[in-house]
DNA sequence: CGAATCCTTGAACACCTTCAACAGGGGTGG
DNA sequence: CCACCCCTGTTGAAGGTGTTCAAGGATTCG
C-alpha cells in the first residue's frame, strides 16, 4: 500500500486521497501547515465513508470526538427547539468544517445531515495533540476558521434583524455563488441541494414566503431555475438587493 | 479645559490587579493555566486604564492586535452598515472578551464602545506565541471561549428566526440575569447600562416596541424598573417565555 | 403506481413597524 | 444656577410585510 505523491488516483479512491491532494485542501484545516508537519496530519485524519442524503454525522447530544471537513456533496446542521420545531443553523458546502461548536461543552449541540450525497473527514480532536510542533498552527489554523464563523455569525444577525425577505433571499443567494466560487466551481450556476423549506427555516421566514420570491426573482429574469439547479442572470442585481457594496476594493482586508 | 480629562479617581490597585486575583479571574482567559505560567500570561497582560462612558476600544477598520477582556462595566460592539444605520452584535460583561471575530482577518470589524465607565484587559494576541510551552493551553482555552461564543451565535440565529418581540424581550432579561449570576451578583436585580434603542437593535425590533414591552411587563407584574435599575419579580414565568425548559435536568441530553 | 413530501398560489389575518406627538432628564452653555 | 436642547423614552393610531390557513399541483422514491 503505497501512500500517493502523485494526484493521479483522485478517481478511484477519492476517499483515500491526502490532504495534500484533496482538492479543498486550500480551503481546509491544512492550510499554512509544512509539508513534513502534514505527513503527521494526514496519519490522524480519517476519511470517512459517504454519506448518503438524509444520513447523519453527528446529532444533537452526541460526545465531541470530532471536527469534521466536508469533502465533497453539502451538510446541514441543525438544532430541534421545543420537540417538532427545528432551526436550520447553517449549510457546510466542501472545505467548511463542523463542530466547532461543541469544543466548548463536549457534547454536539446541532445535528449534522447530509444534503446530498457526500464525503467528509473526520479529526480526532483530542488526538491535535499529538502533534508536537505544529499543534501550534493547526490551532492557529482552528482558530482562524473559528473566528471566521464568528463573523459569519455576525453577518447573519445582521440579515435576520435588518433585512427584509427579499434582500436575504439575494444574500443567500449570492453568498452560494460567491462560496462555490472560491471552490472552483461556477459563480453562476450551481445545484442548490437544500429544500425550500431549509432555506425558510434558515432565513427566518416562511416557506411560502420563499416560494413566492423564488416566483418573483424568476418573472423579473433575476434568475432560472429548473429542478434543483440554478442560474443567477443578474448577480450584480442581485448582489446590489442584498446589499453588498458593488465591487468593493477589498484592499486592506488581510492578515498576514 | 482640563477638567475633560478629569478621571483617575479610580484607585489605582483595581487596574493593576494580577488575573489571580481579578474577580472574573474564573470566567476569564486563564482558566486551567498552572500558576507558573499564568505569571508568564501576567507579564504580557495589559491593563488599560478605564473608559469612560462613550469612549471607544477599538474601531470597525482598526488593525487587530490584542484581545480584549472586560474587568469590569460593560462593552457594546456594532457593526456600521450601510452608513447611518448600526448593528448592535453584542453587550459584553465582566469576564467576557471583545474581538474574536478579527482573527482571522486581521482588521477589526466591530466598534467597541463602553456604555459605563469600564475596565479592561489587553492582551497582544501575537505575542500569545511567546509563552512557549503554555501556548497550547491558552490557544485552547481560547477556542472554547470562541467555541462558546458560537454556540451563542447560534442561539442568538434560533431567537431571531423564531422567538416573537415578547419572548426575545424574555430571553434577553434571562440572559443578563444568568450572567450576572454566573459573576457573583443577584439573578434578580441589576443595572441595565445599555438603552432602548440597543436593547431593540440587537433583538431586531423597533424601540417603540421593546418600550410597549417593558411597560406590559411592568403592569403584569413581572419586572419592576426605576431608572436603569431593573427588578425581574418572576423570573420563573419570564424564563418560560423565553422558551428555556423549566428547571433544566442538564444530565443526559440526549438526541432523540 | 401510489404515497409522501415538496412546492406553488391565493386570501385573510396578525404582529410589528412606521409615523406622530409629547414627556422626562441629563448635560452644556449662558 | 437655571434654561435650553438634544437624546431617550413613552404612548397612540395607521399601515405594511410576512404569516397563517387552505387547497391544489408537482416530484420523488419505494
Amino acid at each position: 500500500m503505497l501512500k500517493t505523491e502523485f494526484s493521479a488516483s483522485i478517481e478511484l479512491s477519492e476517499r483515500e486521497v491526502a490532504c495534500n491532494n484533496c482538492n479543498v485542501f486550500q480551503l481546509c484545516l491544512p492550510i499554512g501547515i509544512g509539508k513534513a508537519d502534514l505527513k503527521l496530519l494526514d496519519k490522524i485524519v480519517k476519511r470517512h465513508r459517504p454519506i448518503k442524503r438524509g444520513g447523519y454525522l453527528f446529532h444533537s447530544g452526541d460526545p465531541f470526538l470530532f471536527i469534521y471537513a466536508v469533502k465533497s456533496g453539502s451538510i446541514k446542521t441543525y438544532t430541534s427547539i421545543g420537540g417538532e420545531t427545528q432551526q436550520v443553523i447553517g449549510f457546510q458546502l466542501p472545505g467548511e468544517m463542523l463542530g466547532l461548536d461543541a469544543i466548548d461543552t463536549g457534547v454536539h449541540q446541532c445535528s449534522a445531515k447530509a444534503l446530498e450525497m457526500s464525503s467528509v473527514c473526520e479529526i480526532p480532536f483530542h488526538r491535535l495533540e499529538e502533534l508536537g510542533d505544529i499543534v501550534s498552527s493547526v490551532q492557529y489554523q482552528l482558530m482562524r476558521l473559528m473566528s471566521k464563523q464568528i463573523l459569519h455569525d455576525n453577518m447573519l444577525q445582521v440579515l435576520l434583524c435588518k433585512k427584509t425577505a427579499e434582500e436575504r433571499l439575494a444574500a443567500f443567494l449570492v453568498s452560494l455563488s460567491t462560496r462555490f466560487k472560491e471552490r472552483g466551481f461556477s459563480a453562476i450556476e450551481y445545484n442548490m441541494s437544500m429544500s425550500r423549506y431549509d432555506i425558510a427555516n434558515y432565513l427566518g421566514l416562511a416557506v411560502e414566503t420563499i416560494s413566492r420570491l423564488f416566483s418573483r426573482f424568476q418573472e423579473e429574469g433575476l434568475i432560472t431555475e429548473r429542478k434543483k439547479h440554478i442560474r443567477l442572470r443578474d448577480l450584480n442585481q442581485l448582489q446590489i438587493m442584498a446589499g453588498i457594496p458593488a465591487t468593493v476594493p477589498n484592499a486592506s482586508v488581510q492578515s498576514r
